[in-house]
RNA sequence: GGCCAGGUAGCUCAGUUGGUAGAGCAGCGGACUGAAAAUCCGCGUGUCGGCGGUUCGAUUCCGUCCCUGGCCA
């Protein structure tokens, strides 16, 4: 926002939190008056219930950042979904079409399978894939009987060339982020959370993808009961925390080296450090 | 003041019929190609409350002191 007071931007979020419509406290949606002074994009784009992907988000990116240069504004992408990103400058693998009924239908019955028994799947399947998380084995398994070849052999044949030069501002301020943390918490509880909650537990059914968005579980449970106050403040506190310690993991060794700058915010250079880096090019 | 129950990892606790101890949570490190604020993987030395005694050997048994909680005065 800083750097917008300087020069006209455009900023498009890259956040799968923000996507979602009604889920705005939790998410730390920029406020309204942030977005009348600056264009936002990738915020409110599509309903709780719908799952969104980092190729969705890809594609809309791409069209984003297209309206913002026609509009003679300079696109900033901002935020912490780090898989995004890299789906916009990387391209995931070219899919081939799949039939979508099949493809729910195989889906729901994977999905019945506990992991230890998905993993052992994978392992003859796809065992390049067979250590990684559950969500990465359903995939793996998924794309192996729906199209016959392992994902790790379209990863390899399969790949796209990059649509979009990046170079990346990363913000981290250290020790102090546990502080900053527990600070914005009780903000958003002031900024009144708990009602936010409260109304889209009625309007929104409870396995829909936008309650995975940390904090809103803790949040729930405690409207309905199952949390004290306190525990469900403590509670999304440490899930911020895991959630930014997953991040840094992420940013510390998924991106190339050469395009990032990092930065303490609470530097007093930390302002000019980011002109500096705004000034050496035009891409971010 | 008396009686009882406890004092073991940052927290909650388990355990050792005497051979110096282990879970969950937290924390730390890591993975990540269409669910990513998701999903997974790895990492456990701590005066076992203090001091004495018994013993080849005590966190474990005995004594004593300190602390916490409960009950009784």
């Amino acid at each position: 926002m800083r750097l917008a007071e300087r020069i006209p931007l455009g900023i498009v979020s890259a956040d799968s939190r923000q996507i979602y419509r009604g889920f705005d406290i939790g998410t730390a949606k920029p406020t309204p008056e942030e977005r009348a002074r600056v264009p936002h994009y990738g915020i409110d784009v599509v309903s709780p219930e719908q799952r969104y992907s980092a190729a969705a988000w890809a594609d809309d990116a791409q069209r984003w950042l297209e309206a913002i240069t026609a509009t003679a504004r300079t696109p900033v992408i901002v935020g912490g979904t780090g898989f995004y990103l890299r789906a916009l400058t990387q391209p995931l693998f070219e899919e081939p079409a799949l039939d979508p009924a099949r493809r729910a239908r195989l889906l729901a019955a994977l999905d019945a399978l506990d992991t230890a028994e998905l993993r052992r799947w994978c392992r003859r399947l796809d065992p390049a894939r067979a250590e990684l998380g559950r969500t990465q084995l359903l995939r793996a398994v998924e794309i192996v009987l729906l199209t016959g070849v392992p994902i790790s052999r379209w990863h390899r044949e399969s790949s796209r060339p990059p649509r979009a030069r990046a170079r990346y501002l990363v913000i981290d301020p250290g020790a102090a982020l546990a502080a900053a943390i527990e600070r914005r918490v009780d903000a958003m509880f002031t900024a009144g959370w708990l009602a936010e909650v409260e109304r889209l537990r009625v309007a929104v059914p409870p396995d829909a993808p936008a309650w995975k968005a940390t904090g809103y579980g803790a949040v729930r449970d405690w409207v309905e009961g199952r949390l004290t106050s306190d525990a469900a403040r403590q509670r999304v506190i440490v899930e911020t925390r895991q959630y930014a310690k997953r991040q840094r993991t992420w940013f510390r060794h998924q991106l190339p080296d050469a395009e990032v700058t990092r930065i303490d915010p609470r530097a007093p250079e930390a302002m000019e450090a980011a002109w500096r880096w705004w000034q050496r090019g035009d891409e971010a």
